[in-house]
DNA sequence: TCCTTTGTGTGACAAACATCACAATTATAA
DNA sequence: TTATAATTGTGATGTTTGTCACACAAAGGA
């Protein structure tokens, strides 16, 4: 568990056993079976979560109880509503597992102790941040330059697993396009 | 122009006179016509840019010879082609002014000496980071959710100025709708 | 096991949006 | 100023996608 934390902060920023031993005292451990929520939506935001093992979806539900999948987030993965997150207000999304799934957690007081204690993690954390923003704009650049069809297979070429792993109607609410239509993308009309 | 700088870093972290000397020291000062790019589709990315005044697009050029923008980056923006900036690899999207643009750039290289150099600006450009990364999804949220009419609606709402300062065609390509849709979505069909 | 969810495909139709064509107006530069 | 380019609106038409309805298969709990 703590192991796999270790090794993936290892890959941007170098620690120590005693700078890991400082890093772990910020964490706990959390598991969920498949269906049970992280976060609900109008509640508050304790952590911010690394993905151990398992798959998560973070989703928007809309005033019509459509579902919007904002992101899929598995093992080596970090995840939360960070807007609700790092302001401390009620979440406005939901953070609901696909499958059994272990997570460490981290809350933001822990977060602001850990930048504060050792600036190798703020460091990693900013790596991190650039790297989900740049993620997202490739996401919005889908949006404007694909139809439904190509960021289909653009996100099959990218995350291969999740087609096994994901039910069509959820990456149908990913994608933006209603199930039917995904569907039928690959049939010739 | 330099002071600006520092009211914007004062915002997240407050500086002394010393530590603002060392900040500015890493900065160089530019400034753009109209029509003029900062970054070419291509060509190597050297800077990443705080916008003091102007307006500029960061803009994708597809196959077909359309043009997609990414985003709008107006005074006290942060802007650049951050995928290719980070990786020191070829741009692949345009950074272009939309107005007289003034702007204060900072390289790689002097981004990891200031983050190396002064721990709260590491601190600073984390904030930003993490606010882009949440503005990003909060924009995918909107093409999950809304239509072209609605969309348009909440990027004046967010921004009202870009009516007047951006051609409507720009904004059809920041919204990923025709120009022609754009023009007929407040005139009932 | 059986029985209830959950997931998936498909037809018929409606709505949203893109494309092409053209006109007219407003900036901008020589 | 005058010519050229940029911007905007709008009609006609076709394509893409959404919605509703239904059937059936697969998965999971009692």
């Amino acid at each position: 568990m703590l192991e796999k934390l270790r090794e993936h902060i290892k890959k941007i920023v170098p620690l120590t056993d005693e700078e890991f031993a400082f890093v772990r005292a910020h964490f706990t451990i959390e598991k969920y079976k498949k269906r049970e929520f992280l976060i609900q939506h109008g509640e508050r935001v304790k952590y911010s979560y690394f993905v151990v093992s398992g798959l998560i979806m973070l989703v928007y539900d809309d005033d019509s109880g459509r579902q919007h999948i904002v992101s899929f987030a598995m093992e080596d993965w970090w995840e939360s509503d960070f807007l609700a997150y790092f302001n401390q207000t009620k979440a406005t999304m939901s953070l609901q597992c696909l499958e059994d799934t272990a997570v460490l957690c981290l809350s933001l007081e822990d977060y602001e102790k850990l930048c504060a204690g050792l600036p190798k993690m703020t460091y990693f954390f900013l790596k991190k941040a650039n790297g989900g923003h740049i993620g997202s704009q490739q996401r919005i650049l889908s949006f404007l330059t694909s139809n439904a069809k190509e960021r289909y297979e653009q996100l099959l070429t990218r995350y291969p697993s999740l087609f096994q792993r994901v039910p069509k109607t959820l990456l149908a609410a990913y994608l933006g396009v209603s199930r039917e239509t995904l569907s039928r993308l690959w049939r010739p009309s």
